[in-house]
DNA sequence: GCCCAACTTTACACAATGTCAAGTCGCTGA
DNA sequence: TCAGCGACTTGACATTGTGTAAAGTTGGGC
């Protein structure tokens, strides 16, 4: 879709992600997005009620141009219990670099507003189902370690395939993104698989 | 100290405190610590230059009265490296509650505030150096898994310990400080120990 | 009795979000 | 062709919180 084409709520969609991208996105201003956007501030309140429901927003287009779905939608295809962890470990821990930027700003809006923090919540829910149904997988294969319950299993991969353990290996331990999915996934191995 | 005698300074740090801890301590204006310590806005920037000032010398306030030193010390009188591990988790896993409440605020000023940052960045690598001479002490007596490196151990251990870890079992996952403490030293064994 | 330090009071600058109302402009349909 | 409508702009304003500035008050030590 070229900027001539796009609608004006496309525009300012893709205009807070660019400035969410860049720099210091958590800095970027509801005028920052309009002047790049080519629009008006007040344009912005036209299309969406405030600057979180925008950063919500920006969020589910993120999801949509990089089609999430397809991407987790392939570690269902696995065929072992153990091939689906480390599909589906490395599908979403690719697609967190690049949701970074937005939902780093998403969850910051969400300790102050109960709708971003509702967002947020989905989001997680959607990534705790990928987890449950690979700890299945496991289980279905006995794979699973045997002093855990899927419950449990599920818990703990998901602690590992969050958001916040990305952001720390990557940032404060300085890992690059090869490293950290390797990281996780002989992690994941050693919690969850029976050996 | 009775509040008395406490000097303005420690009446406003301990208000600080106080406001943190209750409710949404995200929420906590200058204007409410102040009402809370009986003086004036204006007087808490007397004592501390800046909001994120407030927060980091609170921080060091609720470290020093919780006396988080000798917490954390008990773990150094450990014979084996396992048992260091598990005296280390259980002493930093039990102090994260205690802490939380105002690590939390400082963590959102760290978003935005360099000073803040960086004092967020002090008490990790304070953790991390904790991190290390357990993993040190595993390494030691022959316990550490073979295919990692100290390094590499130390960030998987750390980001086991780690506040947000901590928050997403707790808060997400609705475990309790127990079973948390359970699932986080099951997991470092696992992770950590050879086997 | 004077002074000083600590604190109060009042006022204001500033940044950002969000609201409001009037104005512009191009397209569409009678 | 032009009236009207929808989308957007313009400019003004309310609100909230941080941080600064300056003058006033007060109590204790010398």
């Amino acid at each position: 879709m070229s900027e001539a084409t796009m609608s004006t709520r496309e525009r300012i969609l893709a205009s807070a992600h660019a400035a969410l991208l860049d720099g210091n996105g958590l800095a970027a201003r509801m005028s920052d997005i309009a002047r790049l956007a080519g629009v008006s501030r007040q344009a912005l309140y036209l299309h969406f009620k405030s600057r979180s429901a925008l950063l919500i927003a920006t969020t589910r287009y993120v999801d949509e141009i990089e089609d999430v779905n397809s991407r987790l939608a392939a570690s269902r295809a696995a065929t072992s219990g153990r091939e689906r962890l480390n599909l589906f470990i490395t599908a979403w821990g690719n697609y967190i670099p690049i949701i970074h930027p937005i939902a780093r700003v998403l969850l910051a809006a969400a300790e102050t507003d109960a709708a971003a923090a509702e967002a947020w919540a989905d989001r997680t829910a959607a990534v705790r189902q990928g987890c449950a149904a690979a700890v299945a997988a496991l289980a279905r294969d006995g794979d699973l370690a045997p002093d855990l319950d899927e419950r449990s299993a599920t818990d703990q991969l998901n602690v590992l395939q969050s958001y916040r353990t990305w952001e720390q290996l990557r940032f404060e331990a300085g890992l690059d993104q090869r490293t950290y999915l390797d990281v996780i996934i002989r992690m994941a191995h050693r919690v969850l698989v029976r050996h």
